[in-house]
DNA sequence: AACTATTTATAAGA
DNA sequence: TTCTTATAAATAGTT
């Protein structure tokens, strides 16, 4: 894209594909990035050069995008365990609303993961408890 | 890169960030791919829109890289059972730092907390585990 | 989805 | 690797 195009296969010089890889790779890099920001999504990017050396960007904790992923692509479809709020509602959906109706949907979903989290705890403290007052009965 | 300039900060229509992902998303994988080919690199991709809905690319086997991607980064990551950054500085501290800090900063610290939720709940289970095999010794 | 004025990315050269 | 610059490619706003 520059003095002349360049075919999109690779290239045989070393030199002249560390020199690309170099001047795209920060390219991919800040377009990941502004995609990431612009339109609030959750990028993930790895990439390995040819020599091994590893570059990563993620948008948020890169364990966390590759967690969601696995389990994004295990589960094509399935609702166990329907919570509260209806979480398959999709993007369509969502765009005939407020600011103020989305405000108070993320306030409500981040409530919701402070009730999840709080009870989880609760349960685990709970159980040891329980198995504490058994052991000590020994 | 248009009509006019777009400052990269979360476009806050639904419906225009809806299109501009739409336009960016396909650049993005059409750049991670053109990387790939005519550098010989190996590439993982994975987006998930504001709505929740994956997109991904990969040059070769998608679990392949993220293998890769995990052993690569475990190596590298040996420093960091020391949480790296001081907790108790305070705000006054902070007011010098440049954008692109602050960013990291954010970034270690929402990563540091990710590490604190996984490593509590593997002591609590590890702490139930134990239990449980002493309260089945009675 | 298509158009187009602009901005941005980048190939080659230094 | 960095800078320069001519040109290709991407894209923001419009239709």
């Amino acid at each position: 894209m520059a003095r002349e195009r360049r075919e999109i296969r690779r290239i045989e010089s070393a030199a002249a594909r560390q020199v690309t890889f170099s001047k795209r790779r920060r390219g991919l890099f800040k377009k990941a990035e502004e995609l990431a920001v612009l339109c609030d999504a959750d990028v993930a990017l790895v990439v390995f050069s040819s020599t091994g050396k590893l570059s990563q960007f993620a948008s948020s904790n890169m364990n966390e995008i590759i967690d969601k992923y696995t389990t994004h692509s295990k589960n094509l479809g399935k609702t166990d365990k329907q919570p509260s709020i209806d979480l398959n509602m999709r993007g369509e959906e969502l765009e005939g609303l407020s600011v103020e109706e989305l405000q108070q949907m993320e306030k409500n979903l981040e409530a919701g993961l402070q009730r999840v989290l709080c009870t989880k705890d609760q349960q685990f403290m709970q159980e040891i408890s329980e198995l504490q007052r058994k052991v000590a009965l020994k």
